[in-house]
DNA sequence: CAGCATCCAGAGTGATACTG
DNA sequence: CAGTATCACTCTGGATGCTG
């Protein structure tokens, strides 16, 4: 389990995967298109480390402009259905997610409700 | 996709969670030996994250000494089967660990030699 | 286009000490 | 036992400029 995450789990990884599921082959600029956030650096460094750990492909054409191209290695594809399942579970999440945000919203209002009257207390009687 | 991976993609969160999959109810303590680079603070941030994100459940014991048990909620109980998944896969990544190391080991050193000779030529080069 | 090198602020993390 | 608080430090990751 531990290997795994160490495999799949850094910060940008099962995104990029995903994407790579999704669409079987894409240059290095279309995934750099996919969120603002995931910088050109960060997305070479993680690229780098999942080619190394033979999750995905890496072909180069000796051309001008340089294209290059990333896929899925056989090892990677294996995912592609876990993948599909995370993202399944977060849209029933979405679903779920009103109604636990009410009450975790309640629970959180009462909770400083509480605290603010402790402290106020406290504070009383501090000042006898 | 990527609001499963704010969930779920922090750092020790999977792990937890895969934990509390196969244990159902666990003490701090208990969580806190899993991994001994796993810190008391980081368990703690992580568990609370997990907590407000409605992924696990925290009971507390009105005793000395304390006493405080984590459990997964329905929602978290949902990711067992998928952290099942990505378990096995790390275990299928293990089988094949050696011809790809070996490929990849292979393929670097070729790299490293290739650029020794790269460098070594173009140091001679400079120094005429 | 795809990627590397460098600099650097700030988030993230560890170590330690303290508390109910 | 199960945390909280604080400080110091690491190291990620953002901005920028350069290369084949």
């Amino acid at each position: 389990m531990e290997l795994t995450l160490d495999l799949i789990g850094g910060k940008w990884k099962s995104l990029l995967l995903w994407y790579l599921s999704n669409n079987k082959i894409m240059r290095f600029s279309e995934l750099n298109r996919i969120n603002p956030k995931l910088t050109q650096k960060m997305l070479t460094q993680q690229l780098r480390e999942m080619e190394r750990d033979g999750l995905i492909t890496r072909k180069v054409y000796a051309q001008v402009p340089p294209k290059v191209e990333y896929s899925l290695t056989p090892l990677g594809v294996k995912l592609t259905p876990i993948l599909g399942s995370l993202c399944e579970w977060g849209k029933e999440y979405l679903k779920s997610e009103n109604q636990v945000n009410e009450a975790a919203s309640q629970e959180h209002a009462l909770h400083n409700c509480k605290n603010y009257l402790i402290n106020t207390t406290e504070k009383l009687e501090d000042e006898g």
